[in-house]
DNA sequence: CGGAGTTTTGAGGCTATTCAAAGGTCGTGG
DNA sequence: CCACGACCTTTGAATAGCCTCAAAACTCCG
């Protein structure tokens, strides 16, 4: 249960990041990103990046597979308040912490580089642009778990799963990650129950009943969403427009 | 439905803001953020201070009363996503998106100061220290949700009462405005439905079923935590000791 | 003294949970 | 190569928690 882990690390790739998501980045402010990531590293499913509890020593960049990031109530249940996907960088609410909030678990094999604390502070102390960017994406990130909660809290099983599915493709599109309506959805049917906060018996019953209605088609670890405009409209979410490269947003400048 | 508010400008007072919570500002770094305060202004209850879909303009600090942050899914409710107290910003998750996702309406009388976006992502990028600030504030806000989604999804009525009630103590308390194990609570039962995520008449069920096992007492629009303790346990989440002052973060320089 | 909004209570119904168990899949070791 | 165990999916039945509908009692304000 260690912190960086351990198998074999790897040199490869330029790790594409949202770190820059927000603002187009130079050459010098990639470089210096660059500059605190450590290699990369793979770990088998199930590997626990980070437990709860634990000191947030360092964030991660994912560079390949899906992470969860869960917390843990007294009460024994279990929440997972964010499925990582490929780009995301794990672990940074906890920067505010001397002890971690959640846990950081790998859902499929992955690919990670990690970045210590004080690194990532000192990046966003000497470059204002990627500061501002970082600020951005946090934000983003608070919209989600702000949707997250509404539909949680609002929203009956149905709902709530076509509102995880369109979440899911929406973020995996970009990512090359789909093919036409279908994407892999690496998860047990526990698994989900513990995101959309619902039993694995429901979210079986669940997904067969959106399956049956026409919605949905699933097989061998992937689901397709054949009626993806209904899907989105049962979510009841609207379609997010981002402020990328903002003009409040300085030039490179010096 | 408009954004600074109808009534009485007001000149007065120093504006205690969260701006630092996590790092100590400097006297200039203080007037930096004063620049950028518009006036004092009033606005009475139910006054909305921006509307889900308005564009994003401005930020809020609120300097008195409480303000509800919510969502509304498509099918016709409404979840309130964040609870506001004085000292809070308002409105800044939207700063990425060109549609503010939340509405932001007063749930009591209000006092708050607008900010331009533009002149807060001024500061930002003028001041490295302010921007690590807030940015670790973003954490915290990101963490508070996440507890939240962890309750929501997992929790029953009585736990999310309790988590509710707790998570506001603990927010009042340093404000100076809880009195022994008490604190005014000015929301109905049905904006209290709408934090937990419950109906009405089960929030009444709940509320009534609390005071009746000892945990809480109730009296006109106040509430006692007679067992705080249990309360907590009940609750099922963990106290969190903040990152204040990190040592990561670089002293006032030049 | 209305009238609107809030709190409270009751009754019935639906959603989701719990408990239980059968059938599948997959990896491991005999 | 097959048997076994671990985990996952699927199904059934009973129950509990919460919702809906409805209406009465209360508060506050004009």
């Amino acid at each position: 249960m260690g912190a960086p882990p351990p198998t074999r690390p790897d040199s490869s790739a330029g790790s594409p990041s949202r770190v820059g998501e927000f603002v187009r980045l130079t050459e010098d402010e990639h470089r210096l990103i660059q500059s605190v990531l450590d290699p990369v590293q793979h770990c088998p499913r199930h590997h626990v990046l980070r437990r709860e509890g634990n000191e947030p020593t360092h964030v991660y960049l994912l560079v390949e597979g899906w992470v969860a990031s869960s917390l843990s109530l007294a009460c024994g249940r279990q929440q997972i308040v964010k499925l990582h996907l490929p780009t995301d960088i794990l672990g940074v609410p906890s920067l505010c912490l001397t002890t971690a909030a959640d846990s950081l678990v790998a859902l499929t094999p992955i690919a990670v580089r990690s970045i210590a604390r004080s690194r990532l502070m000192a990046v966003l102390q000497r470059s204002p642009r990627i500061a501002a960017s970082l600020f951005l994406s946090a934000q983003k990130e608070r919209i989600a778990l702000m949707e997250a909660l509404a539909v949680m809290g609002q929203a009956d099983a149905t709902v709530r799963l076509a509102a995880m599915l369109i979440s899911l493709f929406d973020r995996l599109e970009p990512l090359g990650e789909t093919e036409g309506d279908s994407f892999r959805l690496p998860l047990t049917q526990r698994e989900i129950g513990e995101v959309v906060g619902v039993t694995t018996v429901h979210v079986n019953r669940t997904l067969r009943q959106l399956e049956a209605s026409g919605l949905v088609a699933r097989s061998e670890q992937r689901i397709r969403l054949i009626d993806r405009a209904k899907l989105r409209r049962l979510a009841g979410l609207p379609l997010r427009e981002f402020q990328v490269q903002p003009t409040w947003v300085a030039d490179p400048g010096t």
